[in-house]
DNA sequence: AAGAAGATTAGAATGGCTCTAATATACCGT
DNA sequence: ACGGTATATTAGAGCCATTCTAATCTTCTT
């Protein structure tokens, strides 16, 4: 049995899919691959895009966007959003922070253990607390 | 001397654009005024826009735009991007943090000492922190 | 008052993203 | 496999915050 599968290729992209109650369309591999192939990243759609279009295949630029929302909304993705012109989507959806590189526009994890907030405020008006982003902007 | 000048009047807001720098036209003075006037908030372009039209201020977007810009550049003003789809100009130019309460779009400041954050990692690459942003995401 | 630097403006342009509504695909039951 | 229905894809138009352009106007300095 020689290289059965690789760390992650079709197969796991499509359980994923699948397990997300997403419908693996051709489309959504291709994406979902892109995506998760190798390690985590942080991919504007117009990145994404591009990168799909050089491997040739063949998908509109809404279908990225759609794909993008979806795989966010079930829970693969989340959505960071830097400035007024753009966002990222990190494959990272585990409880982490960022440092943000003003002059590359780079993202860069810092695991939620190396940074320890002590005493968070409660949410006014019993408000309910969905996420805590901690974003440090470097010279860099 | 009756009410000679009010908290923050005409006077206080022209020396404050002198200090930075900029020249106190007719169009920065009262787009300040607005801002500055009653306690600290949370402006859009637009919304700020909109209060001058109410007000009969004879101004453009683009210098709307121009006033935020140079406001932010001298220290006066901090832009906070929530979303990628519009910024905030925050007069609260001092350490803090925020609440931002997903339904109605509104930030709530959270003074910079009731959080505290342990062990700030180093920036990589020998690279300068410019700015730690710490938004808390409510369903409000 | 005059020149130079800086600011304002209308309107066009940009860019990321979303919408529309027509077509295509995936899925389920048979 | 077939047919029907739900779901997905797409090109292109449209949207909206923001920026640009280049002409005009204002402020500042001397
Ligand atoms: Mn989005
Ligand atoms: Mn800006
Ligand atoms: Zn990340
Ligand atoms: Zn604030």
């Amino acid at each position: 049995m020689r290289q059965k599968k690789p760390s992650v290729g079709n197969g796991t992209v499509l359980e994923r899919l699948r397990a997300s109650g997403l419908r693996p369309t051709r489309q959504r591999l291709a994406l979902a691959k892109l995506l998760f192939a190798r390690g985590h990243r942080h991919a504007s759609a117009e990145q994404l895009f591009n990168e799909a279009k050089t491997q040739r295949i063949d998908v509109s630029l809404a279908t990225v966007y759609n794909a993008l929302h979806d795989f966010t909304a079930k829970g693969l993705l989340r959505e960071i959003s830097i400035d007024s012109g753009g966002s990222y989507f990190d494959t990272n959806t585990s409880y982490h922070h960022h440092f943000y590189f003003e002059r590359s526009g780079r993202l860069e994890d810092i695991a939620g253990d190396r940074i320890a907030i002590s005493a968070l405020p409660e949410a006014p008006g019993g408000a309910e607390i969905s996420r805590v982003d901690i974003i440090i902007r470097v010279n860099g």
